[in-house]
DNA sequence: GCGGAGTTTAGACTCCGAGTCCAAACGCTG
DNA sequence: CAGCGTTTGGACTCGGAGTCTAAACTCCGC
């Protein structure tokens, strides 16, 4: 994938709905090339591929959260109160970017298998708990658990489907503030001090 | 889809390898018939095309899940005692079927989209957690949380999540019966009276 | 054994969409 | 202006999903 001219990142991230409507395979390139309003030969100029799209969606998606829950983890206050940050700046980035968020959710599966987006995930996501649950047992803020690593995707997998599943239109759909405190509240319980 | 006649069922279970492998759209109709040894034209015969085949399998595994956790919820013991056995039984069925586990990770958000599908979530899984939570606000057993629904699907999520990890080859790879009970005492602690 | 209904299969076929290619135009910089 | 990278339309190739057909086979009631 070539570095992206001016303008274009932000015609690229339309395709997302396209995405998150049908799924990467449903959707035709000429569609993507539609939506967005650059044509498919310039598409196929800067990007590998279709699948080369998906990774380009997902990776800003990631530097997103990254960005969100680094920010909350390097605030004041003890481990928990920074682990519960942490998860509630995850849980907005879902509102910030439902497109995206729903696109990724649809060809998570895939996209899991993208080695570097699974490198990313793990940066973004799943390394940033884990320390926030060794530093809680540290500060003695939460319980130590035996495998940080494993309830570190515990959390994370509670936290991601809670929120997928509240931006996902339909009956079930709710601002994500409105369950943010509930759902890390069952969560921190599950490894409170 | 066709009623299948005897023998057929376990063919067609065979193709879970290749698109836990590859994925659905990756994964050619001649490759299912030649893993299957069921041919292409038969195939579509039985079925309307490949997602209906990945409709099946993904069938298939939630008759699993339904009567495992729908036994564990029928024994004896509190709401606690019961969800716990539910949960443990849920995550014995990623290790029991393998293949069709990592096939419905791979195109989860796909299935998610087909209603008969997401029906069948519903009952199987989100349901009776919903209901095991209710029956622990009841007998004294848990916690009784604000959202028991909310609180089903980040549980749900959890164990999903941490049942997927366990059984993806890689270097996090683990026996299932090594981290259930790990897992599944965060969650209950999560929800505890 | 016979006729009909449903099943099984090979193989040819249509159709669509991903990705390639090319050539013409464009725009910037030296 | 010459040359390089960018932009684009449009034609093209190629592979795979799904369709179709016709022949063969199985099983049934008669």
């Amino acid at each position: 994938m070539r570095p992206l001219p001016e303008g274009m990142r932000e015609k690229v991230l339309a395709a997302a709905e396209l995405f998150a409507e049908h799924g990467l395979d449903a959707t035709k390139m000429e569609d993507v090339a539609a939506a967005t309003g650059v044509p498919k030969a310039t598409l196929y100029y800067y990007f590998e591929g279709k699948e080369d799209i998906l990774a380009f969606l997902f990776n800003e998606i990631l530097d997103e959260v990254a960005r969100a829950i680094a920010a909350a983890m390097s605030t004041a206050g003890t481990a928990a109160d920074r682990l519960r940050a942490a998860l509630a700046a995850h849980l907005r980035v879902f509102e910030d970017f439902p497109a995206a968020s729903r696109a990724l959710q649809f060809d998570l599966g895939r996209a899991a298998r993208i080695p570097h987006i699974d490198e990313r995930i793990e940066a973004a996501f799943r390394g940033p708990v884990r320390r926030l649950l060794e530093a809680g047992a540290a500060d003695g803020s939460l319980r130590a658990v035996e495998r940080p690593r494993l309830a570190a995707i515990a959390i994370l997998g509670a936290v991601t489907t809670v929120g997928i599943n509240a931006i996902t239109p339909g009956p079930a759909a709710r601002p994500v503030e409105e369950i943010a405190d509930d759902v890390i509240d069952v969560v921190l319980r599950g490894v409170a001090a």
